[in-house]
RNA sequence: UCCCCAGUAGCUCAGUCGGUAGAGCAGGUGGCUGUUAACCACCGGGUCCGUGGUUCGAGUCCGCGCUGGGGAGCCA
């Protein structure tokens, strides 16, 4: 780089990362290092400083003695401070840690005081959430946010891997008839003064000429590209306008939509569960630190769940055979088990905690509770649908054959209440160079959730949104 | 949206039968020859979520509201 004027940039102020300053082989002298303070311990003669800066779980341990330059600032640190360090990188003399960081000179970037929330203690994770803006800087959180960016990377290193096409879905769009679930409004009209006839609000005025909302899937135009790519998939934001207070719904979250032509549902089950089993892996081999903070302190035995996972076949059953396993389980549950009724909660963790141990796919649901672009089967009354449902947080995957039929297609659109003209784009497919395809969505927190045993999405997403909550 | 539970110091929590507010951590001061969420001593710190009521008296009992959590529905 050549720096064209007199600005006094030297480019020169980068640092090591503490993961590179602990990665070292020998004793290194001069290392320039910055980070946030987690804890001070004051000696007489010696203060012990703990050193994040999220490149890895671990801390560095830095030393400043009495009489060492260094030692000038440390009366105004405190834990959350933000300081840069100079000094030799040696063993230590304690046990406890290999390397530690002789301090000969410490730079107090920005201070704390009495008020920083964040102390070296344990915080409940609800507090944790009230100040999201500094939980990335806990142990629980750092390692959260690690391993998410480890498996966003893992996701299109698998679909590229596999030759996917990486296609970017509107986010912004017209179909509200999707059936996945409520839409956020996007308008420019002015609130208090839309433009009416008839007391109905006249949407052909508004920027795009028509009623427009966020994205609830990708899944439809994703389905146009697969009708030219072969495979393809989404890895993108997706926004229900529910109001769902639950531990397992947020209203912005990334969803995973692979799709494929030339494929069926035992093709769709397939890429899941070689999907679902690569990213476990991934995380085994690429975040063992971070997953060893969360079998401790998290969910006890995740470790050996993720290397079981990671060996084991994923079980399929029919819809059919799912009632019948739940209805002779004895188990009593508050909702009643009977062929044509959805699968409550309830019996999905039975299925896949009690009765299967495991993920499982549950697949030929009735038709009519499953979505218009199912593809119907033999039978006429079951679709090829599959949900994956795995224990502790239930359905993570939804997915299905769809109907690549025509007039079989329209005939459901119709049934269903939504006019074909609407979608006339997805109904050409159907029209030109038709051809068998499946895909699947996948809600990546909900991944995040299996991987982390976290136990409430809000605390694998870094800004959650939910009804009532949209700051910071 | 519905059902259940909770809200006390900056944080985690205790507070008995309704009788006037407590601990640990954090913060401040001092001590300590290598500490590991250090330790020891002392000090400061409260709208008991808000509001209305019952009572001689409410953190405690009751109504309403707000916020948070768990569960359900919707789904990923």
């Amino acid at each position: 780089m050549t720096i064209m004027n007199n600005r006094p940039l030297t480019g020169k102020s980068r640092r090591t990362s503490i993961k590179a300053a602990l990665a070292q082989e020998r004793e290194t002298p001069g290392v320039h290092l910055g980070g946030w303070v987690r804890t001070v311990r004051g000696g007489k003669e010696l203060t012990f400083l703990e050193l994040n800066d999220g490149s890895c779980f671990a801390s560095l341990q830095v030393v400043v003695e009495e009489n060492s330059p260094a030692a000038n600032d440390i009366a105004r640190i405190g834990t959350g401070a933000c300081i840069e360090v100079t000094g030799d990188l040696v063993i230590s003399p304690a046990s406890g840690q290999r390397w530690e960081l002789k301090a000969a000179e410490i730079c107090l970037l920005g201070g704390t005081d009495a008020d920083y929330p964040l102390q070296k203690k344990r915080h409940s994770l609800e507090f944790l959430r009230t100040i999201a803006h500094l939980r990335p800087r806990s142990n629980t959180f750092g390692a959260v946010f690690r391993v998410r960016n480890a498996l966003s990377f893992a996701v299109h290193r698998f679909f590229q891997e596999q030759g996917f096409l990486y296609v970017q879905t509107p986010i912004i769009t017209a179909n509200d008839c999707e059936g996945a679930g409520e839409m956020f409004r996007v308008t420019t009209l002015d609130p208090k003064t839309p433009p009416t006839k008839d007391g109905e609000i006249v949407w052909g005025e508004d920027f795009f000429g028509e009623k427009t909302g966020l994205t609830v899937s990708g899944q439809l135009q994703a389905e146009l590209f697969a009708t030219a790519f072969s495979d393809v998939y989404t890895f993108g934001p997706t926004f229900r306008a529910e109001n769902s207070n639950t531990s397992r719904h947020v209203a912005e979250f990334w969803m995973i939509e692979p799709e494929m032509a030339f494929a069926d549902l035992g093709d769709n089950c397939r890429l899941a569960e070689n999907f679902f089993r690569y990213m476990v892996v991934h995380a085994l081999e690429n975040c063992a630190e971070d997953l060893k903070f969360f079998n401790d302190r998290i969910e006890k035995g995740l470790i050996d769940k993720l290397e079981q996972l990671a060996g084991a076949e994923f079980k399929i059953v029919t819809y059919t055979e799912a009632v019948a396993l739940l209805q002779k389980s004895g188990q009593k549950f508050s909702y009643a088990v009977e062929w044509g009724l959805d699968l409550q909660s309830e019996h999905e963790r039975w299925l896949t905690e009690k009765i299967i141990g495991g993920p499982v796919f549950v697949i030929d649901y009735p038709a009519q509770i499953k979505a218009f672009y199912m593809r119907r089967n033999e039978d006429g009354h079951t679709v090829a649908a599959m949900d994956m449902l795995v224990p502790r947080v239930g359905e993570i995957i939804g997915g299905s054959q769809r109907e690549e039929r025509r007039e079989f297609l329209e005939a459901r659109m119709r049934e269903v209440g939504i006019s074909p003209e609407s979608l006339s784009w997805y109904l050409d497919i159907r029209r030109w160079g038709s051809c068998p395809h499946a895909g699947f969505g996948l809600g990546f927190e909900r991944l995040l959730m299996y991987v982390t045993g976290m136990e409430n999405i809000r605390d694998v997403i870094p800004f959650p949104r939910t009804p009532g909550n949209a700051r910071f």
